[in-house]
DNA sequence: TTGAAAGCGCTAACAC
DNA sequence: GTGTTAGCGCTTTCAA
């Protein structure tokens, strides 16, 4: 009688199995199973090859949500980025996925869709599930979230610009290498007329472009009419309307470098329709090169910033402070972006340097 | 000393409120405060109003965990797909998420890649979590995925064609329809000679596509040599693959439809490449209508499939046997497909209508 | 209508 | 090295 302390007299159908199924199937303690599971290495080895026989045999596998309730860990990361659709994002989440999955963490995507109450709604989403760490994707610091999770303690990491706080870390992006880069390589062509179409401004990573381009160009001596620094809002139908903005001025640039490849995208679209030729007429390119960079007409030239680098960073900057015992402080985590020449990118018009002029030079 | 049962003293630091914090602010019993939570309509008002204060002024939210223990509801949905950086399948997250979101669900998303192994990995992924229902949208059966998921009486819905289960629901998309719209489009405007490419055929929904333009042409008397008939795999690359593979044929159909958009938009650049103009040359015509297929050169003519219609009728058909009492057999959800003309369609090459011509059809 | 108490499946002291 | 047991935070009988 003493042993039929529990009210449940048979294991109902479509019941999962649990721990102590196990325990009785091995005749060993639910402890001793739970060590097994657990890799205690106390365990006598004998009985740890009984208890996973068990397992196998009656094909067992723990359950979440008692041992996240039990251990205080609920290996669930959460992963802001602010729009699903576009494709930079989806490239990102496949690799910090992957990675979290490989390290049994599951991950709980939040689209803020650049709005606060859908920020605010992913948050109380994600501190309802317990997320052990919250890597904010979304290019810019979003003030509200800081407050919730930051004085829950939460380790974060953020792109750029981090608030300074103990468990909070921070990918560096390298603008300025990858983009100098983009300029050069305008200006070694020949090009003196570069545009630049920014992405919302709001966005401090977008500042950070465009404030790379600019220095860019500072350091070759070129200057930049404030009409050739448009702004877009890093989507395809943003870059079509900055393009057309710039094809209304009197005077064109050679080339239009842009803060991100959706707004790349955008210009190609444009120049295609206004009959203008992709590099002979005008140069373009892109930041970020998506996979889609090296499928358009004509293949962007871009700068590459990896989604996997960028995802594996901000899966270790969290790592580290949700299993690690050090109380290091902010980190710093370096992503270096780089320039992809495709074909988008060519002499500026009437320059082309037939043979003539390229024994000249 | 009674009262002090608890081990835990002082409520630590960083501790999460708990129910018990709720109880005894609002001098209630947390019975009270979990009934006034989940709105049992019991509840004295009175009580009710000092409980929700309570919550409000401590800011408190239950902890889903120890609720999914003790409820045996974790309130997760499985959503499986293919390949997150197909295009395709954000925009389907994006739709089921917000639905889910919207009726407190969260999702776990599990991409499958197309093979096995770490489709199985989903599955462990989803069932460790427990989910209560899974959405499989990768648009093929998986073969094992059932045994596991069915065994367990987890409701699904599949796409296209699901096994015979009872709680099983299957969204079956009217390929017939739009894509005989297609057919139709282009034998209006002349057309005799047209193509298709497939999506990769251990697909059933590839299949049906296949079927449903082979129909079609059936239908209005036109003949397809199998030359006309290449293999894709629903990536761009592939749609490329398939469509120099037809520029090396002796004869050129005037036309190419194409089992989903992607391989289209890889068309288009072979296309592009090979000089041939479209829609003078050659007309093409996408299926899915993502969002992309309005930005490329020239905008897509497609087949249009809306994520929302399927996204929604997933988590429709999921809910109703989660929270339904009902024990209804496998459920039917039709979804529409309807073209949408654009501007890769046209006449065939030689056929321009001048006005000569055009008075005399 | 309310409260006390059992227990969801598991981990981690603590005892042996 | 192994088993016993006290909870993790919550929902849900069962009594009152």
């Amino acid at each position: 009688m003493a042993t039929k302390k529990r009210t449940r007299q048979q294991k109902p159908e479509n019941k999962r199995l649990d721990i102590r199924d196990v325990a009785r199937h091995a005749k060993v303690s639910i402890a001793t199973v739970s060590r097994t599971i657990n890799r205690v290495p106390s365990v006598d080895k004998d009985l740890a090859k009984r208890v996973w026989k068990s397992i196998a045999e009656l094909n067992y596998f723990p359950n979440t949500q008692a041992r996240a309730l039990v251990s205080g860990r609920s290996r669930i990361l959460g992963l802001l980025i602010s729009e699903i659709t576009n494709p930079f994002f989806p490239e990102l989440i496949q690799g910090f996925e992957s990675i979290a999955v490989e390290n049994n963490y599951e991950i709980l995507i939040g689209s803020t869709n650049y709005d606060v109450p859908s920020m605010e709604s992913c948050i109380r989403r994600l501190l309802e599930r317990n997320v052990e760490g919250v890597a904010v994707m979304t290019f810019g610091i979003e003030g509200p979230l800081l407050n919730e999770l930051a004085s829950r303690n939460i380790p974060m990491v953020f792109v750029d610009e981090a608030p300074p706080s103990p468990r909070v870390s921070t990918l560096l992006v390298d603008y300025r290498q990858g983009i100098r880069e983009g300029v050069q390589h305008l200006a070694a062509l020949g090009h003196r007329k570069i545009a630049f179409i920014t992405g919302p401004l709001q966005q401090r990573s977008c500042q950070l472009r465009r404030d790379a381009f600019l220095h860019s160009l500072e350091e070759i001596g070129l200057k930049l009419p404030k009409e050739w620094l448009p702004a877009g809002d890093h989507t395809l139908e943003g870059g079509m309307r900055a393009m057309e903005e710039i094809l209304r001025l009197k005077e064109l640039p050679t080339a239009v470098m842009c803060s991100n490849d959706m707004t790349a995208i955008g210009v190609l679209r444009v120049l295609a329709r206004a009959g203008l030729r992709v590099p002979e007429d005008i140069s373009v390119i892109g930041f970020d090169d998506i996979h889609l960079a090296e499928f358009v007409n004509p293949p962007l030239t871009t700068v590459r910033m990896s989604r996997a680098d960028l995802a594996r960073a901000a899966f270790e900057a969290l790592r580290i402070h949700v299993e690690g015992t050090e109380k290091t402080a902010k980190q710093i985590w370096p992503i270096p972006t780089r320039l992809t020449v495709r074909q988008s990118t060519g002499f500026p018009p009437g320059t082309m340097p037939k043979l003539a002029s390229r024994t000249k030079a």
